[in-house]
DNA sequence: CCCCACTTGGTAGTCACTATCGCTGCGGTA
DNA sequence: TACCGCAGCGATAGTGACTACCAAGTGGGG
């Protein structure tokens, strides 16, 4: 609810340009109620929280394919599933996060949640420190192209389909050939 | 000279244990004089540029390899520059980039203009958008590589050799077959 | 009816950061 | 030497995010 009014006015006003005040007036509650629900004035916007969503998807790929191809297919199911319903509260959610810097880097910081995830997700194949480093590092390399999708769709306004660029983004960064 | 007491400081104390108002007490200068050097607390630890270095690095590289490799090879090149000579003070300001969350979402995002650079460095190869994007993709997987490559580093109280773990990571992201 | 946990609100403070102003040293000019 | 323009520094007073600490309401179970 609070985060409701939160997203609306940050893209009325801009993100800098609205205070935890607003929000709290706009939602009927005091500031400390805002701060009691969401640490920080950048969790109203970046609540997330499908890291589990991912590792399932992980852990459903066969262990035979590489893990940048499993990792990548989870992702651009991922990016289907969430962009099939016409959810225009996290498009507006997903445009903030772009296009604020703060924002932004905070997403991208919480990559590293993900990864952790993802390499649960990975179950045994990756118990050992240093075949959980090279599942990070692969994780990190899929996330962070998925991340330049994610600007790219921005920049188009959501125009174009974000999982149709996830894929050309992996393409483009890992190969296309089955390898 | 401002910078060198804010990551003696930052390494003492911690960097949220320390003011600005600490910072510029210890460098004998007003906070004003603080503000106007650096736009920002974290820009006393984030103040890199060394984007041109990674470019020319790109552009040295064979055209004829894949993408990742030649910016797998101008990172790895780079951290063997930085990390050659005896410096304690990038060596500080690394270990807080990585260990502060707030440092640490500000370097990944300043990887965007990295990845400018290295888009630029490669010139004529990358000059329509599509090209661009394709490169963007590849350059932010690298980084986000590196990334991990330092966390890891960082870790290890740098006892390893950063360019060899992120030559592992590299090969475990994208493969270390000669493709 | 009371007690308890839980949620909310108020107050006052810290700290990053900004806007605006006045001061001071310093080289060039007459 | 006296003057002027200018660039850098400092002080003051703000705004806004965020954090204690404490008070008050509210609902359910004895």
């Amino acid at each position: 609810m609070i985060q409701a009014h939160a997203v609306r006015l940050f893209g009325r006003r801009g993100y800098d340009g609205t205070t935890v005040n607003d929000v709290a007036a706009a939602a009927g509650v005091s500031p400390m109620t805002v701060y009691r629900h969401f640490p920080t004035k950048e969790d109203l916007v970046l609540a997330d929280q499908n890291g589990p969503l991912v590792a399932e998807r992980i852990a459903a790929t066969p262990a035979g394919q590489p893990l940048v191809r499993r990792i990548g297919t989870a992702l651009v199911e991922s990016a289907r599933t969430l962009t099939a319903g016409d959810d225009r509260f996290l498009l507006a959610r997903l445009r903030l996060m772009i296009s604020t810097p703060a924002l932004r880097a905070r997403h991208l910081d919480n990559h590293h949640l993900l990864q952790q995830a993802i390499v649960d997700g990975l179950g045994d194949e990756a118990t050992d420190p240093d075949a959980a480093f090279r599942a990070t590092a692969a994780a990190s390399a899929c996330l962070a192209v998925m991340h330049t999708a994610l600007v790219r769709w921005a920049q188009d306004d959501g125009r174009t389909d974000l999982a149709d660029l996830i894929t050309t983004a992996l393409a483009a960064a890992f190969g296309d050939d089955p390898r």
